[in-house]
DNA sequence: TACTTACATTGACAATCATCGATATGAGGA
DNA sequence: TCCTCATATCGATGATTGTCAATGTAAGTA
């Protein structure tokens, strides 16, 4: 998993609507219909939505009738967890990469 | 750190030229003119990368003399860190808010 | 004081984005 | 077959974004 893809996580998380449903996938899978109750969007602006959580791969959807229900993708969550957890910050870190 | 906080944070690292940026103050403190030679960009343009990335908290900077220098906040970054690490994925969970 | 250096701000522009209403698709059900 | 329901796609629009050249600012230096 590449800074590329990483950053497309980011951007896929970087809406505040799109960042709450991801919390509400946490919790478990949900049909398209409850994700549309809990917010104040309309029908095609919650499917790109989720257009653009599946695209980054942080989101799978299966298809039952004709119902569409959403899941988190632990894989592509795993990979995203371990780079962030990578971050790292240290006061004692050499700033040896300085001018003067 | 609400979740508006957190959008904020993403969306900062949604850039790719961002995110690499932050890698780079993973390994340590780094000024500005060290930045800009690291990446294929204008003075002007790493000035507003810089800009975002301190807005949303995630980095800090001091300046001493004519030179500025940047370094992640560790208290944001854990706070990120916590966020990501509670979304959870497992296969178990009750589809109990799903519709049928 | 005048000059240089490091960085920030401004203003502009093309590209991308979130959103919506309208419409299409496709799966049941009558 | 025709209708309804759940969701996707299309097309448009106003807002935001990444980028740059030009310019401003503020610190050090001669």
């Amino acid at each position: 998993m590449n800074s590329m893809d990483i950053a497309l996580i980011c951007k896929a998380l970087s809406d505040s609507n799109r960042l709450q449903i991801v919390q509400m996938l946490s919790a478990g899978e949900r049909c398209a219909c409850k994700l549309l109750e809990a917010f104040e969007i309309t029908q095609p602006t919650l499917s790109h939505h989720m257009k653009i959580l599946c695209e980054c791969g942080l989101v799978r959807d299966r298809q039952v009738g004709k119902w569409r229900y959403y899941s988190l993708c632990g894989e592509t969550l795993r990979g995203f967890k371990e780079f962030i957890e990578n971050l790292s910050y240290d006061d004692q870190k050499e700033s040896g990469a300085n001018c003067k």
